[in-house]
RNA sequence: AGCGGGGUGGAGCAGUCUGGAGUGCUCACCGGGCCCAUAACCCGGAGGUCGCGUGGUUCAAAUCCCGCCCCCGCUACCA
């Protein structure tokens, strides 16, 4: 039984403030990495940005800030998000620190120079001179770079390294198709793997200064600066440490949380650069999709484009937290709309969640409680009451969909039990018989229910904890509520609009 | 063009892999209950030929196979 849980998000260009698909991801990453500190193991959660690259440099130009003024700037808004979001990661790692990062990358460079994987080649590429960069396929808009369509798009050549990927083409695809590296939901390990049916290529690993003058130098050649795999990439093992051995501590990563557009780097060069290196690889690569706002896609020229940063002024961070979380299947896109977030916000989060909350602390403060045994959450969720068996119950399918990472799922499944407290309260009706055992099979269940919930919802669990005194561990799960003075609970949610 | 995803009561989604009465979720609509609670909660009801073929396999298809139509995404250098 593994003790350690090392978990990553991909860490975002540091050229824009922060938008709601990199709030999903952490977000994400976040409920994995709690529900691993729920069961006790010791767990390392890195996010982080990536700071280098000629568009922070000519973004900065254009505002007039020298390229680290300008990260600087962008990367708070990072680190403010995790904090908007009560985001638990461990350390926030940038590509520009020369004390963290630097020694790393270098380090990671000298290593695949040392093993012969790295050469050097001519390199060509589409070049807008309007930018004085190179822009990707991606980045244009009928062949023209869309900040400067009238200019036409130049094919030019530099001198620069490689990396061999070439050569682990092969060793990859084993890997992958054998589940030693592990990629999921499955059919993002058959795209990837139709992907480079026809091998991968060697892949460019350094920029010429001219062109990119905002970078790691290439360790013996001042004209040369890492490009971002070398860079990027390794934060994973710079954030804990590398090149110190206390690395080897978390190493290797047990999940790298990526957006589906990143894959083909963490499942491709990555990896290649890590057998190249002689270092273990990590193990599961998990793939989420995109968000859509309003049912189209996200782009800067519709302008719709949703800032986490906005949204967390007005919602509570639970609120979107459980909206996201709820809405997004796993592995596949979400929508996102705000009246949505909204009602389910009302609907869920207040009216069955925190208004249950709010009756059951009121009656219990009244009335008291006195201990029983839970037949509540013994029949409908520890056990499955029909075949006396845990493996049926509730509770078990919920450990299954978080093992399937289908949070959504699991999300759902816990309300589905706060649905029958309520049905059971209802029936029961306490506040005429003044029931106090039904009223402890009720706080007892509510216990249960927060316990699960802290992952997604960490605030309110916690909130919820104080209220009927208990701690937030998964052993607490069997042991029964000890009874306590109940005050009433303060309204958990504030209904919106 | 290739690859991938989708078309399920008025809206938005699960369910399809592992076939079994159209099941479920969040709303909208109609009727009732409760009065502890955040005008919350509970019960009941109306509403769908599960894109099309009136296709194939099967005792049985939303689910598997074939054909067609429509929507959307991706096609390698950063969510």
């Amino acid at each position: 039984m593994e003790d350690k849980f090392y978990i990553t998000t991909t860490i975002p260009y540091a050229n824009a403030p922060p938008h709601i698909g990199f709030a999903l991801e952490i977000i994400q990453a976040d409920i994995l990495a709690r529900w691993n500190t729920l069961h006790k193991k010791k767990v390392f959660f890195l996010t982080g940005t990536d700071e280098h690259g000629t568009k922070n440099y000519q973004t900065a130009k254009k505002q007039k800030l020298t390229p680290q003024e300008f990260v600087d700037k962008n990367s708070e808004l990072f680190k403010e998000l995790t904090k908007a979001l009560n985001i638990s990661n461990n350390y926030f790692i940038r590509t520009t620190d020369k004390k963290r990062h630097w020694p790393g990358a270098i380090e990671m460079w000298r290593i695949l120079k040392e093993r012969g994987d790295i050469y050097k080649k001519k390199y060509s590429g589409k070049y807008c001179s309007g930018c004085e960069r190179f822009i990707t396929e991606k980045e244009l808009e009928d062949n023209k770079c869309p900040e400067h369509p009238s200019l036409n798009i130049q094919q030019i050549e530099e001198e620069n390294y490689f990396f061999r990927l070439s050569k682990y083409s092969d060793k990859i695809k084993k890997l992958i198709e054998t589940n030693k590296l592990e990629i999921l939901p499955e059919k993002w390990k058959n795209d990837f793997l139709g992907l480079i049916k026809n091998g991968l290529t060697d892949v460019s690993f350094s920029r010429d200064i001219k062109h990119l003058p905002w970078g790691i130098p290439v360790p013996e050649d001042k004209n040369q600066v890492l490009y971002v795999w070398c860079d990027a990439l390794t934060n994973y093992l710079t954030g804990i440490g590398f090149p110190n051995k206390k690395y080897e501590k978390f190493w290797p990563a047990d999940i790298h949380l990526v957006g589906k557009d990143m894959l083909r780097f963490h499942a491709g060069i990555w990896p290649g650069m890590l057998l190249s290196a002689g270092l273990q690889l990590p193990k599961k690569i998990i793939v989420h999709g995109f968000l859509t706002i309003d049912g189209k896609k996200m782009s800067k020229s519709t302008g719709n484009v949703i800032s986490p940063l906005e949204l967390a002024k007005k919602y509570s961070s639970d609120s979107i937290r459980y909206y996201l979380t709820r809405t997004t299947p796993f592995g596949d896109d979400g929508d996102f709309s705000e009246k949505a977030l909204m009602e389910r916000h009302n609907n869920e989060l207040a009216n069955k969640l925190g208004n249950l909350v709010s009756r059951v602390s009121t009656l219990a403060e009244k009335y008291g409680i006195e201990k029983c045994e839970n037949e509540l959450a013994l029949k409908n969720l520890i056990s499955d009451w029909k075949s006396k068996k845990i493996e049926n119950s509730r509770l078990s399918t919920i450990k299954e969909h978080f093992k399937n990472y289908e949070l959504d799922r699991a999300l759902s499944e816990i309300f589905a039990f706060l649905d029958i407290c309520n049905e059971y309260i209802q029936k029961t009706q306490p506040w005429k018989s003044k029931d106090k055992k039904i009223l402890y099979e009720l706080a007892d269940s509510i216990k249960s229910a927060s316990i699960l919930l802290w992952p997604f919802i960490p605030e309110t669990s916690e909130k919820i904890a104080n209220v009927f005194g208990f701690k937030i561990s998964i052993s607490e799960l069997n042991n029964p509520l000890k009874i306590s003075k109940i005050k009433k609970s303060e309204i958990l949610f504030n209904k919106i609009k």
